[in-house]
DNA sequence: CGTAATTAAGGGCATATGCCAATGTTGCAA
DNA sequence: TTGCAACATTGGCATATGCCCTTAATTACG
């Protein structure tokens, strides 16, 4: 491991905090969803039905706030759950530019029996990891998706983004 | 926030490692390919160029592995880059199931042009998350990406992965 | 009251990611 | 030597993710 890494700077691969941070993710999600495969769904539309129901019938600009994903995104990603029947997108009649998005019976149904392999696969995880630096983990990695830490990434740019 | 959760269980959408893992990438990933825009790679391209860089000329599954990347994913990946002549791709001589990738010298010059910016997002990064976190939580993260943690991961299943 | 600015969402396009099946290579054994 | 098991990669298909531009609906302002 000690060749080529001269013509490199300091800030060599290891250092990349958003290369870490995909690495990561991708070996999670392969252990998430190897777990969740019984039930057809995968981890990211499972987090989306949660969220889902978390909120009651979101728009869809909420619910890509609360999922830090585009919106365009999460369209495309609804897209295989409204198919399936899992999720009914319907528009706001308060503010028709709106559409919000609400489980059915059936996408209720799903989330339901998707718990147990979750269940099964959150705890294979902690029991790997930790309990108590999961939670860490969870606490930092929130904090890294917040809109405020994007503001204060923002804000160390040079002035020109500084509005007025 | 105090309504919709008590239909669901204690394990809630917030306390999904994997949903957390995945919502602090894209949030990174947003910030880091914002400021590496002007280049024309994105985050995830210029991870792939940095690891080919510190290989040499690694194989696909080398490569693959190393970034933790489906294989299938990786060739997919090399495509726009093999398009735009930053990356080569040829047959191992000693043997031909391999296929090699190294940079092109253009590759090596985008490379070289992404440090400056790359630099500058780390740099803003670390100031907005702190630098001592940060390499605390990249180790962390490489802790959770490696084949170490998949095995220990998988052994906390049911005996039917116990091999003979 | 009508028009401009704002906001919500979708369509088109491109990259990213993964699974499975198919293809081609190598090495070994009978 | 021939045939088969193991291996490396690709191709097809599906989902995931994001940007830009357009369209539609609402709100604000003159």
């Amino acid at each position: 491991m000690a060749d080529g890494k001269d013509r490199l700077s300091p800030t060599d691969a290891g250092s990349c905090n958003g290369t870490a941070l995909r690495k990561a993710t991708r070996r999670v999600s392969q252990l998430y969803d190897a777990v969740l495969a019984p039930c057809g769904l995968r981890s990211t539309q499972r987090s989306i039905l949660i969220h889902i129901a978390r909120a009651g019938a979101p728009s869809m600009g909420e619910l890509a706030l609360a999922l830090v994903l585009d919106r365009s995104a999460l369209a495309h990603n609804l897209k295989p759950l409204e198919r399936d029947g899992f999720v009914v997108i319907a528009a706001d009649p308060n503010d028709r530019r709106s559409r919000r998005v609400a489980l059915t019976a059936s996408g209720e149904a799903k989330l339901e029996e998707s718990l147990a392999l979750w269940d099964d696969a959150q705890r294979r995880f902690e029991t790997a990891f930790g309990p108590d630096r999961a939670r860490d983990l969870r606490a930092t990695l929130a904090l890294i998706a917040s809109s405020d830490f994007a503001l204060a990434f923002e804000a160390t740019g040079a002035a020109d983004v500084a509005p007025r």
